[in-house]
RNA sequence: GCGCCCGUAGCUCAGUGGAUAGAGCGUCUGCCUCCGGAGCAGAAGGUCGCACGUUCGAAUCGUGCCGGGCGCACCA
């Protein structure tokens, strides 16, 4: 139970006695208990009186006395004031923050934890990058994005699976394979030429080229193509996995399932799920219009081919399911695993996409609707440009030759990628200043907020001898500055509450920075006035309160470091 | 042309339908005998892209414009 729900129950509560139990609670969908932006309008205010004076035929002003009249019972409240149209502002008393410290040093790493979740079933699929290369720092955008965010959706209660879909049945592998081979004839001390157009120029295949030929010597040197291409993109996906995994746990991320599409294809998945969606009139055969942009040079008009409604869903199109030659395109394919993820269970599915497939949302939704009982939610990461001290860091896909997430990883380090990654909503473009990763100052946010938690260590260090507080000890936490801080560690639950709720990992990420100010804030008072300091060695009583909740500090901004799956580090 | 996303302080960005819209950087002014000054306090800086609409109340929701990004049979 964190403060926020309580109060809304007492809110609630009161509500009905005021409405002689017309209002049965916070019905209208805008009512609820929220924290002003102004101190001066309390530690809470509720709006209930507004949002349901229609319902109870009352004023508002009306009902909001009558509410605050029952709510000045409660002995937590300090004041209740009406305000405005008919706000109720609630202060609390000093003895009700000091509870909240107590309340956070028992709970510990369990601090922030919710019940929200119900424990249901949440898939979150992230990453997923064609296994043809090592990662860039886009994809490290929706890696960082997708983990934080499971990791949060854990804590909010859900039962989370994260998932890697691994794309490894379409001709991007064969282009792969062939790559494979040429860096292979080029180990062998053969000169093959230049690469062909298609192929994956980037020196990170040469190593296994070079392991092919130690292994298989000539063998494949002059063979047709169809008698080495299977074992060349059998290894070439399982190094280009290894690779992509060993760069995924360099920033703290390791999916417990991956699941592979050729597995998926081979088992006869997608024929089943396609006549799944036939019985249901959701497939047939048509003709589509032109595309209305570029007109492709090879369009054929006229060509019927065999098509999934997902007009019916909301989609702008009814789109393909097979390709000219006959194959199943890759949404027919993507269609067999989401029905795969519904059918292992989870009611929730999570999608973690970057930019340039926001034009295939609907239609996996529109298929999601309707082949399966799951929801489907895609978070879509915008892209990142890298800057060094504001300066774009120039990259190029074509030469292979692009900033990799390893390369980031090794300069800035894997709590400073991830912190900077989610300083941003995931809708909006990012930009990633690698002088500002590394910076030792405030402007650099993990920096600020892991020094916060080294403070709060250093102090405890130093106060290791000195015993645990009571509840009349913490009496002595009576300065606004101690209160607010209070205020703001009591606020962690809720903050985990609604990040979770609206999939947004860095509303977290910016709690943390709000409550490191607090403690940093709190921590220079006591350099400039006495009585602030946290130890005082004629003052044990005041210094066991405070040493608390200098420890109550830790626990949030440790947990919620741990959250963002950050270190929290204890010395600098 | 169509779809999705974004327009908030000089710059980079937060902002849960609520009251006087907030941080960091940059600019200016202050604060170290000290538990870590790698920090803190303060000042200046805004027609929340524009216009209608819904609402007791709109940066937030809806519609239409204007900017910018991404994507537009069969690739993945």
């Amino acid at each position: 139970m964190n403060v926020f729900r309580e109060l809304a129950q007492a809110v609630r509560a009161a509500l009905r006695e005021a409405t002689d139990g017309v209002v049965a609670g916070l019905e209208a969908p805008a009512a609820g208990v929220e924290l002003p932006r102004d101190p001066a309008h309390g530690d809470f205010a509720t709006n209930a009186a507004m949002t349901a004076a229609r319902a109870a035929r009352m004023n508002p002003r009306v009902l909001a006395e009558g509410l605050s009249e029952r709510l000045r019972a409660d002995a937590r409240f300090a004041s209740v004031e009406v305000a405005g149209p008919g706000f109720v502002n609630l202060r609390m008393t000093p003895e009700f923050w000091r509870t909240q410290i107590p309340v956070i040093l028992k709970a510990g790493a369990a601090y922030g934890d919710s019940d929200i979740g119900a424990a249901r079933r949440v898939n979150v699929e992230y990453v997923s990058a064609n296994p043809t290369g090592p990662l860039h720092v886009g994809h490290a955008r929706g890696a960082v994005f997708g983990d934080a965010l499971a990791r949060l959706l854990t804590r909010a209660g859900y039962d989370v699976t994260t998932e890697y879909y691994i794309n490894d049945a379409g001709a991007q592998v064969d282009a792969l394979a062939r790559s494979v081979h040429h860096r292979y004839l080029e180990a062998l001390g053969e000169g093959p030429g230049p690469m062909a157009a298609d192929m994956y120029p980037g020196e990170y295949l040469k190593p296994l080229g070079a392991v092919l030929a130690e292994e298989f010597g000539p063998r494949w040197r002059d063979a047709d193509e169809a008698a080495w291409l299977f074992t060349f993109r059998e290894r070439a996906v399982a190094a280009m996995m290894a690779a992509i995994r060993e760069d995924l746990a360099a920033a703290g991320i390791e999916q417990q399932v991956f699941t592979s599409e050729r597995a998926l294809v081979d088992a006869g998945g997608v024929e089943r799920a396609i006549a799944g969606l036939e019985q249901k009139g959701l497939v047939y055969w048509g003709i589509l219009d032109p595309p209305k942009g570029k007109k492709p040079d090879d369009w054929e008009p006229g060509r019927r081919q065999l098509l999934f409604r997902s007009t019916e869903a909301g989609d702008d199109v009814d789109r393909p399911l097979k390709k000219s030659d006959g194959g199943w395109t890759y949404f027919a394919s993507d269609i067999a695993y989401h029905m795969d993820k519904a059918a292992r269970g989870f009611e929730d599915l999570i999608d973690v996409w970057g930019a340039d497939h926001g034009g295939y949302v609907k239609r996996m939704q529109a298929a999601v609707t309707a082949a399966t009982a799951a929801r489907l939610n895609v978070k879509i990461c915008q892209l990142v440009r890298v800057l060094r001290g504001g300066d774009m860091v120039r990259m190029s896909k074509r030469s292979g030759d692009f900033v990799t997430l390893r390369e980031v990883v090794d300069e800035v380090g894997r709590d400073a990628l991830r912190f900077l990654m989610l300083t941003r909503r995931n809708d909006a473009p990012l930009d990633f200043d690698l002088a500002q990763a590394v910076a030792q100052s405030r402007e650099n946010p993990v920096f600020y907020v892991q020094y916060a938690h080294a403070r709060c260590c250093s102090v405890l260090r130093h106060g290791e001898d000195i015993g645990e507080a009571s509840a009349e000890d913490l009496a002595r936490l009576e300065e606004p500055e101690e209160l607010e801080l209070i205020r703001r560690l009591a606020a962690w639950p809720h903050t985990v509450e609604t990040a979770a709720a609206a999939h947004e990992p860095h509303r977290a990420a910016f709690y943390l920075m709000e409550a490191a100010t607090d403690f940093h804030a709190l921590w220079t008072k006591g350099r400039e006035t006495a009585r602030l300091r946290f130890i005082q060695d004629d003052d044990p009583v005041g210094t066991r309160a405070r040493l608390a909740l200098v420890r109550a500090t830790a626990i949030v901004l440790a947990g919620g470091l741990r959250t963002l799956g950050i270190e929290p580090t204890e010395r600098m």
